[in-house]
DNA sequence: GTGGTCACG
DNA sequence: ACGTACGTGACCACG
């Protein structure tokens, strides 16, 4: 027997409403929401696909949400209005239907549910299997035996999709579908107008249900009823439930008929949908287009092999603006692609003649003989190409342009760069060859990895005068040329260096740690009477909460929160806990700084870290493989491991800290009178905000005072809160918000400032910071309070912030510099955000102390003077 | 792959 | 009523 055909009905208001709120907020940059649209069509092609439809239709409410009956227009509901940032959404998402030859079903004075119930049955009878689709449980009662419910879960692990057939529906609520609509009308529905019987919930109404069948019967019935509180309800509101089993009751014969045809499914990938995604941003449904689109580009591509051709190619391409690509493998180099005219790419396979060495060599020339040079993740590049200094002010990294024309960005692939700066379509890597191997995808596949390549160093070439042009149209050409592109050489410089390790003693270090968590360990099990993974908060949190019933704090979304704060709280009054947070410190020192870090040592006994440039929304630089930014230092046990980075022989450690740079910087942007006062009469700026804020002479400040004041500068930086320095200092918001406003009428300049920056991003969509670097804020614009007060709190810290990363910028590229330049043979090995760390040869000490006093001092220009302390050691925990 | 936790500035 | 301080990355457990 041939298998039934299947139709997917949608109920479009539902699953837009669904994906609206089951998604972060989304906006392409023209600034529109896009969230519910993308959720929407994840959760089509999803169930399209899994289903392997042959037929789709969706429904919507016609209008604002209407009343099922006209005889109940007097029923006042509760439901809230759409926010904007949906209600935007609605005609973009039937746009997109339109595009994908999807109808949408419509129809005056009907819910999108009727028309659901109705094209559901017609379409039944019509012989095909039916899948409904909704977020909403109401439709359950439409749940047949050919006749499938499917409510998609927004999880944490995808969408989850659970399914309903009639006898599911039996299963899960103990009812039939029809019956289900006499339990709904018995307990009512707040979010559907459905007033219910005041004082019967879902249990009662489903064990009436059950044993009478139906809401008529149970009445027939009532006076057999057992329990007096539900035998009463049902008596004193006949009405109610009466209107309420109407009101729940899905309309079977709307005037509505779907024509089957216009529902059968054609090319959803059609160029219009095309269109609409690009204009919605929505890169990760591009590639489904990807073999429908027509040749994005005429460009030819030639593989070079041979040495006389390449000697040919490189002779051709003098004086003109390049671009290249080099294809590495590991530390292998497989090729190098290169274009320089319009529609020709070539791609120089490494091999023969054509040695690595002599490619980069003849490409290090060419530089030399060219205006400009395009590229991507340079970085990644310098190890082959060895760049002359005077030819780096001719490269451009078009990942580092387009970080900072957009920040907030994951990734900064040549697709993205195509796809956002020329609206070209490229396959990505993964897509073309998946996890294979770029050698393997030159053997397999030669003709698209040619392609590929080729495409690449096309895209560079073309996309770097429009980036160029919109980095001087947003005031960033400078911060690019002078900052970011020289600090890739920096950074490159660094990752080259490392730092030493002592192997030994670190293994040391993770030996002592073992020796104390298993003393723990067997502490904790005797307490809990048992043992257990103490590492896993979830069973954790059933020894702590229920099994020793030790009251708990708050809770998570999984189950009983075990964070630190909390338990915290409860280590005075119970040993275990204590046991269980310095096991939680020991365990992370051993896993992720001794056993961690030592799997990081590289040959030459250092570790080479990774410094990213294009990750931080703020323009702060990131650390990864491992995260030296992060290393202990607030607690003496983590700190001694600082013991084990240690220089070169001959050489020691000068570490140069910037002190409190975001609150000068804040001092120098805000131009608050009395805070640089402070800076330039203080030794102690906490003390001095401590004493202006509470009114108590300086030398009266106590530490509490002090550290009250701190918390506040702290937080006027992370953008106050009062919530958030009540949680900070323990105590109420409403003392917390008494600080704040003490703290703003003692610097008023500091309050404008705030509010200035919140009221600028609103304008604008962006703030910048001294040297113009933008952040984008689209939280600002939310309907919902907590995202809205979250773009607030990101306008307000991400100027200071990102002023402070782009000052130790500016130092890092004048010390890296100076040293090179002066052949020093001291390096600069480490950024932690507001301190650089160099490995500094004896001989060198003074001067290389001066010269980082000095660069660091006057890398910006403020209203404050920038102070930095500096410490020489023989480690790195001495030099701190 | 995500959430909880915790290390740093 | 909502339920948070800003910016990161690594490790573990768990589905």
């Amino acid at each position: 027997m041939a298998e039934k055909e299947k139709i997917v009905l949608i109920d479009g208001h539902s699953i837009l409403n669904r994906a609206f709120y089951g998604l972060p907020i989304l906006t392409n940059s023209e600034g529109l929401h896009t969230n519910a649209v993308y959720g929407f069509m994840n959760i089509l092609f999803k169930v399209l696909e899994k289903e392997k439809a042959s037929y789709a239709a969706v429904a919507f409410d016609l209008k604002a949400p209407t009343f099922r009956h006209k005889m109940f227009d007097g029923y006042k509901g509760t439901r809230k209005p759409m926010p904007q940032e949906l209600h935007e959404q609605v005609p973009l998402m039937k746009e997109m239907l339109r595009a994908m030859q999807i109808p949408v079903m419509e129809l005056e004075g009907f819910e999108a549910d009727d028309i659901l119930g109705t094209v559901s049955s017609q379409m039944e009878r019509a012989g095909l299997e039916v899948c409904i689709v909704s977020g909403d449980r109401d439709l359950l009662q439409l749940a047949r035996d050919e006749v499938r419910i499917l409510i998609p879960k927004t999880k944490a692990s995808g969408t989850e999709i659970e399914e309903y057939y009639a006898k599911d529906v039996l299963e899960r609520y103990q009812v039939t579908p029809v019956q289900f609509i006499d339990v709904k009308a018995l307990m009512g529905d707040t979010s559907d107008n459905i007033p219910g019987v005041p004082g019967i919930g879902e249990k009662t109404a489903t064990k009436l249900i059950v044993q009478y069948g139906c809401i008529e019967e149970a009445y027939a019935h009532v006076d057999e009823i057992g329990q007096a509180k539900a035998r009463e309800a049902l008596r004193a509101h006949y009405d109610l439930a009466q209107m309420s089993k109407t009101l729940a009751t899905i309309d079977l014969a709307a005037p509505i008929t779907l024509d089957q045809d216009a529902a059968r499914l054609k090319n959803l990938y059609t160029k219009e949908a095309l269109e609409l995604c690009r204009r919605l941003e929505f890169k990760n449904f591009l590639n489904r287009f990807a073999v429908e689109e027509e040749k994005t580009d005429l460009l030819a591509c030639h593989l070079i092999c041979d040495f006389g051709e390449a000697e040919e190619l490189f002779a051709k391409a003098e004086g003109k603006e390049t671009a290249f690509f080099l294809v590495q493998e590991g530390q292998r180099l497989l090729g190098l692609a290169i274009c320089f005219e319009e529609e020709t790419a070539y791609y120089l396979e490494a091999g023969g003649f054509l040695t690595g060495e002599y490619l980069c060599g003849k490409l290090a020339d060419l530089i030399g003989q060219v205006p400009r040079a395009s590229s991507i993740h340079l970085k990644e590049q310098l190890a082959f190409l060895k760049i002359n200094e005077p030819d780096r002010k001719k490269l451009f990294d078009t990942a580092i342009a387009a970080y900072l024309l957009n920040p907030l960005k994951d990734s900064y692939e040549p697709e993205d760069i195509a796809r956002e700066y020329l609206e070209q379509m490229q396959p990505s890597r993964t897509e073309l060859f998946g996890k294979s191997l770029l050698s393997e995808a030159f053997q397999e596949k030669k003709e698209s990895f040619l392609t590929w390549v080729c495409r690449i160093s096309s895209v560079l070439l073309k996309a770097r005068p429009f980036m160029e042009k919109r980095l001087a149209e947003e005031g960033m050409q400078k911060l690019f040329e002078e900052v970011e592109m020289p600090l890739v050489y920096t950074l490159y410089h660094m990752q080259e260096e490392g730092i030493r390790i002592q192997a030994e003693e670190l293994k040391e270090y993770g030996q002592q740690l073992v020796g104390r968590i298993e003393e723990l360990e067997q502490k904790i099990y005797d307490a809990a009477g048992e043992s257990f993974n103490i590492n896993s908060p979830k069973q954790l949190g059933v020894i702590l909460f229920e099994k020793l019933q030790l009251p708990h704090g708050k809770k998570t979304k999984t189950g009983y929160s075990t964070a630190a704060d909390v338990l915290d709280k409860l280590a005075v009054e119970y040993p275990i806990v204590s046991d269980i947070l310095e096991y939680r410190q020991m365990t992370k020192l051993k896993s992720t700084y001794a056993d961690g870090l030592a799997n990081f040592i590289a040959p030459d006994g250092r570790i080479h870290g990774k410094f990213h440039q294009t990750i931080t929304a703020t323009g702060r630089i990131s650390s990864t493989d491992p995260n030296l930014q992060n290393i202990p230092i607030r607690m003496e046990l983590g700190r001694l491991i600082r013991k084990v980075f240690v220089p070169e022989d001959g050489f020691v450690f000068l570490d140069a800290d910037y002190s409190q740079i975001e609150l000068r910087v804040l001092a120098h942007l805000s131009d608050d009178d009395m805070l640089i006062q402070a800076y330039q009469d203080a030794q102690d700026i906490h003390t001095i905000t401590a004493s202006q804020v509470f009114h108590v002479a300086p030398e009266e400040v106590t530490p509490l005072l002090r550290r009250n004041a701190k918390a506040v500068n702290f937080g006027i930086v992370y953008g106050i809160s009062s919530f958030g320095l009540s949680q900070d200092l323990s105590i109420s918001r409403k003392e917390a918000q008494e600080y704040i406003e003490q703290y703003f009428k003692t610097y008023p300049g500091i309050k404008r400032f705030l509010d200035r920056a919140v009221e600028e991003a609103k304008e604008k969509g962006y703030v910048t910071t001294m040297f113009g670097r933008r952040r984008p804020v689209p939280e600002l614009h939310s309907s919902n309070f907590m995202q809205r007060s979250f773009g607030e709190r990101v306008a307000m810290n991400a100027p200071i912030q990102g002023t402070a990363a782009d000052i130790i910028k500016i130092a890092m590229n004048r010390v890296d510099g100076w040293l090179r330049s002066h052949q020093m043979r001291s390096r600069l090995i480490l950024q932690v955000h507001d301190e650089l760390l160099v490995e500094t040869a004896v001989e060198e000490l003074d001067e290389v102390r001066e010269m980082l006093a000095r660069e660091m001092q006057h890398a910006a220009d403020m209203k404050v003077r920038l102070e930095v302390d500096i410490h020489d050691g023989k480690n790195w925990y001495e030099a701190k």
